[in-house]
DNA sequence: TCTTGTATGTCAATCGTTTGACATATAAAA
DNA sequence: TTTTATATGTCAAACGATTGACATACAAGA
């Protein structure tokens, strides 16, 4: 069996309310006895059971994080980046992949609540506000709204929206199109449409909005942009993201539109991944490194204080261009 | 505060027993109490809290998963899958990222030992065999070498090695070199490198190596490899993953040679995110559904019985070629 | 009527750890 | 010598749920 505290007590000679100090430093203790107890847990090796510490009161150390999914480089790199602060500082993650599943999100949260976490960042929601409401547990969204009792860390979706319009009509498209994928009408990347129109209209230019669905196998998402490659009338596309503008660089090599001279092309989240395998798509870059330490920082302030009223609930990080040669003159 | 069992109690009208007999469905129960306890568990929002449960001797359906990284498409996809699996049957997963470093796995396997998880799928390690040994868990390991005792799945990364390269000989590639990254000597891939060799020894080709640092950025890894292209007479390029594959793409491109035309390119792993966005590049597919399948099997049985001596411990699947461009034959 | 099965309640021990109350003992400081 | 800070021990209650032992009560069936 797994050793238990009594039997480090044991070992050490000691009572287990003196091991109990020196495991959570309580008290009054000679170097001697620290030693011997840390010598017997050694050899031992014996690992305070954290179910009944956090039973009795302590905190879990397990964040919940929920997120759509993690096969998407963007996702994938924010949470590495979050396993990572979150590890230094301690914490460890439940990692929660909520498939854009209405049951399987409610499920975890369920879970995540029967597990005691200590909080929970999530950056996916199909569940209405009262889900949320209802959990009573320090949470931070990326991108996503949901009451006004939880903050929301972003990136500017609506200057990115902007950016990417202007860098092609910079690079000289006039006939730009945006691409996107459908979703929700209050999430928060439909800024980057309200962006992309404004700037359109800034500019003098009719904008022009083509969908695809957000849940068709990338097989049909390139189908559809082929179609839509073909049947329109366009220089430049506005993509909602960077995956999206894969699919449009390999269906214009597929029906022979060369890139940039005949329709230039500009992405949006600009992951590491992307700007490394990928260097030749311009982008919006997402200021990932931030909005980590701005999530986990907020996260812990709800923690610390979860009465506290937000003055501010809505955080907006800047965005910037990474120019590769989708987006090149000529 | 977070409602506890008695609560409901008093909510439904009956002894915190009878609430713990419903919710374990132990002994006769009518079902009137039933209802009525159900109603007050929905009207407070209780769940029982699981850490109280585990503690009693309970299952804590937690599993621990350690890979070195999720940003790598092909463990993204790996844990994603191993996610919904376990998802599916009540479990959920402690996301553990090893990042390569000693230190962090160490602190990792300690903190799931006190997390009471009922068991750990690896498919890291940096490191000893001791301290694998001393967690006293069920492991399962993901194409790593750890003790007789762990059960090792993974894919023919051998046969994988001699696939490759038999596609470049097929395509008509004589000057066949192998780009891998330089790991440890006991790494189940290096059997991938050994394939190579056999291979080309039954071809009766000249087998050529290259490494480049596993560590450096790709940054670093793509100049080595525009040397090594430029440096070395070749017209096939063996790479140990489909990630090293695309950096060579992006060297030929960069030094002007034509792909398939003056280098043809094989990779290895054929995740579904490469096979949708790069279609053109051959690989070897390991079947990652069947390999999850495993994993997760292993593990309940390992759960289950977890004294039962091992007939055998290495499970091997087989792997498949995925023909692109990039091996064409003209 | 006497069993027997069904339904519920009370009580208490248990899981492994934390922590406060209290006792005691030694050594150093006043 | 008396105080005080230091060091350790014993004991027991708590955290929230589970579960067995035991008592009680009511119904239906023999």
């Amino acid at each position: 069996m797994k050793p238990k505290l009594a039997d480090v007590a044991q070992e050490a000679g000691v009572s287990p309310t003196t091991v109990s100090r020196v495991i959570n430093n309580h008290g009054y203790l000679s170097q001697s006895t620290k030693d011997k107890v840390h010598a017997a847990m050694e050899k031992l090796n014996y690992q305070p059971n954290s179910l009944a510490r956090s039973l009795h009161g302590k905190q879990t150390n397990l964040i919940g994080v929920i997120f759509p999914s993690i096969t998407n480089p963007f996702y994938a790199e924010l949470i590495q980046k979050i396993e990572n602060q979150l590890f230094n500082q301690g914490y460890k993650i439940i990692l929660c992949n909520s498939a854009d599943n209405k049951e399987k999100e409610r499920d975890y949260l369920r879970m995540l609540m029967a597990n005691q976490v200590d909080g929970i960042i999530a950056g996916a929601h199909n569940l209405g506000i009262e889900e949320y409401q209802k959990i009573g547990l320090p949470i931070v969204s990326f991108d996503r709204q949901y009451t006004e009792n939880i903050p929301i860390i972003s990136s500017d979706n609506y200057a990115g929206g902007m950016l990417a319009t202007q860098e092609l009509y910079n690079a000289g498209c006039r006939m730009i199109h945006l691409l996107g994928t459908s979703s929700q009408a209050d999430h928060p990347t439909n800024q980057r449409l309200t962006g992309y129109q404004d700037k359109m209209q800034q500019l003098g230019l009719e904008p022009q909005v083509f969908s695809v669905d957000f849940v068709d196998p990338p097989a049909v998402k390139l189908l559809e942009i082929k179609q839509f490659l073909q049947q329109e009338d366009l220089d430049g596309v506005v993509c909602s993201d960077d995956l999206t503008a894969l699919l449009v660089l390999q269906a214009a090599q597929e029906i022979g539109l060369n890139v940039p001279t005949d329709l230039k092309v500009i992405g949006y989240d600009g992951t590491e991944f992307i700007r490394t395998y990928y260097p030749q798509l311009s982008t919006i870059v997402q200021p990932l490194n931030d909005l980590v330490a701005l999530l986990i920082k907020t996260l812990f302030e709800r923690i610390k204080q979860p009465e506290k009223q937000l003055a501010d609930n809505h955080f907006v990080l800047p965005v910037e261009v990474k120019r590769g040669k989708t987006t090149s003159k000529m």
